[in-house]
DNA sequence: TTGACATAAAATGTATACATTTTAAATTAG
DNA sequence: CTAATTTAAAATGTATACATTTTATGTCAA
């Protein structure tokens, strides 16, 4: 679990970087040279990497980098809006005020860190959504939106400029926990819904316009 | 790509049919020597089937027959019902009536297999509600839709009785693609809907008599 | 030149062998 | 007898080696 571990996290890393570029075409044997380790390693995280949307299947052989289109975006937003506002209203009630007061110590990291590179706040982004999800009872629907948010997160390396919406989206994000201590459930997932939408369409249009560059 | 698939297969359904019974713990040499087969592929099998809820980690060896519960069941229904209409919305604009052809043809040919196991029923039926939502344009739901008809599908050998609701389904199917054929978007994913619901309701209530036994 | 077939090179699938970690047993000190 | 530590057995992770498949190259006939 040591060196496949490794590999999963330089490798992903490496992608985001676009060390690898999108379209690129991968094979075992080149990973394997290039990293220094076994193709069985690679072949694990390759398979876990494919499942996360970082890399697809390319015929017979090799992987390809994914690539970033709005219609992608827009499709994975879509789905979080499908998904994370029924999780929030299924956790909601069962919410403890130690785990608000977790959020909130996340929310107060996320103001300090401003320096953080944009994958790392999308991390810590997420960390707050999945604790107000977490105690929504649901296993399966937990493991889907982790899927999604590994999807969303190949975004998060590339659209470093479009995170500047965190300024409108930290307060949101405040007001979110507010409601929810307050038992308001149903004014927390309507405004869960507006937060998830707005990031949405900025980082649509952003892809929108890169596009035309 | 043969060995796998080959184990890939036969393990599913030896677990279907209880060889390995459900909460037993397998071991990759123990599945290896069982099936004449290397470690890698019990591997990769594994990897793949944990993925698809037929197997769970158990601990930091070995990997345990996944059991049956009625929440578990409730709670994939509630997915189901949360994405399946969505996809079905977005693709009814473009079906196409030889589509539609092909979904008739499928149902005409579950209800002229009635001998066929509850299992290859199963198939047919996700076969018939895939090809609904093929043309939705959103590979990623798909995906969704395919991972939680893997869930799903584990249950469908369990419950052979339960899948008496085959004879009000088919009516129900039948009137679906009636309905989108028509153009009645809005009609057939409030139809969709319900027939879910009430599959969902029947498997859940099975669940929990069996379990009272 | 083109297209088909044969052939060589390369990539992946699979098996075996070795290294490391984990589990369980057994021994011993308290 | 209990608990803790040691030690052996077993399971998994990883690397290497071999087999099979795929891909690309090159030759030859039309």
């Amino acid at each position: 679990m040591l060196k496949k571990q490794q590999l999963y996290q330089q490798l992903k890393q490496d992608i985001q970087q676009q060390y690898w570029a999108p379209a690129q075409v991968l094979t075992q044997q080149q990973l394997a040279a290039h990293y220094a380790v076994s193709r069985i390693v690679v072949r694990d995280v390759q398979q876990q990497l494919m499942s996360e949307g970082w890399l697809n299947a390319h015929g017979k052989a090799g992987m390809q980098v994914a690539g970033f289109s709005a219609a992608e975006a827009e499709e994975l937003c879509l789905l979080r809006l499908q998904l994370e506002p029924l999780a929030l209203q299924l956790a909601a009630p069962a919410l403890s005020f130690s785990q608000l007061g977790r959020a909130e110590d996340l929310l107060k990291q996320l103001a300090a860190q401003t320096a953080l590179p944009a994958y790392q706040r999308g991390e810590l982004n997420w960390h707050f959504h999945r604790l107000l999800y977490q105690s929504c009872g649901k296993p399966h629907l937990l493991r889907l939106l982790d899927l999604l948010h590994q999807q969303v997160a190949r975004y998060l390396g590339y659209q470093e400029q479009a995170l500047a919406y965190t300024d409108t989206s930290a307060g949101e994000h405040q007001q979110l926990v507010e409601l929810l201590r307050r038992g308001n459930t149903q004014a927390a997932c309507q405004l869960l819904t507006e937060h998830i939408s707005t990031a949405s369409a900025l980082l649509v249009q952003y892809l929108q316009n890169t596009k035309d560059a």
